[in-house]
DNA sequence: ACCAGTATGAGACTCGGTATCATCCGATCC
DNA sequence: GGATCGGATGATACCGAGTCTCATACTGGT
């Protein structure tokens, strides 16, 4: 899962001419931990929790600089704050369930979904560069 | 188009015991007469432009309110704020199409799509009452 | 080791949204 | 019609996510 994504990634903004510079290095090797996502306050506050002080504007700043690279996305489950995931290259991809109750966000994927994404997307006279989907409700131990 | 909803709207607080104060009609009115989704700052910047003087407080608490019942719909296109839009009693419903250039957010229906988050939505484990679905891309003009 | 220039962190700042509170006004009772 | 009660309203203080600024630290090349 971490696997490839955290190494790619380096790599990948050392031959764009990115200097590797500590803070940078350090948000995305915590991004390559995650299999869901995380706010940015989560990922300052999972840096210091390792002892690791970077500033949270160091913090945005990588995100943005990753997410224009495409190499995470912004998602916006509507709490007031954006999350943000690691893209992986390998072109698989989920979308989100939120629990209104208690917040939890969860991942899923489902072929025919994006099967009838693609269709709409090619009639919309758009050029469509992504979408999101979230799926608003209760979870299993809320909705008990 | 505006027809039903306002007055179904300003009806259906009257009967669940609501007072009907000045600066609720006037929101109810403003959202009644639009076809896609406003942010907050629009219906204010609109309601103060035709002269009623509300204030954005009562704006938030007029929006809140009616989405708690489920007269509007509050929706996240990421770009920091959010947007409401009138949720018509047909059950007619669409999703938005958003322009990473000019900010310009339209509004599409696609059945297909609607059967397919219906699948999933069974799957979940989760008891999903809505769902969301952004297109993000460049419009017609800016892709030029 | 030195230099140029990027990366970083602290903190001020912006702005959407919320909370508070005194006042207003609509509905009801008389 | 007028008094009264309680919800509705608007001004404003406040909060918090995210951005901007700037002095300093550090990287990579020489």
């Amino acid at each position: 899962m971490t696997c490839g994504w955290t190494s790619d990634t380096i790599e990948a903004l050392g031959r764009a001419g990115y200097r590797s510079g500590g803070a940078r290095r350090a948000v995305i090797e915590l991004l390559g931990r995650q299999d869901c996502c995380l706010t940015a306050q989560e990922i300052f506050d999972g840096l210091r929790a390792e002892g690791r002080a970077v500033g949270i504007a160091s913090v945005y700043r990588v995100l943005d600089l990753l997410g224009e690279r495409g190499f995470v996305q912004r998602i916006d489950v509507g709490a007031g704050m954006a999350r943000f995931e690691p893209v992986h290259s390998s072109g698989e991809h989920h979308h989100h369930l939120v629990c209104e109750d208690c917040g939890k966000v969860e991942a899923f994927a489902d072929d025919g979904l994006e099967r009838a994404l693609h269709k709409v997307e090619g009639s919309t006279g758009y050029s469509v560069a992504g979408h999101d989907v979230v799926l608003r409700g209760a979870c299993a131990d809320c909705s008990a």
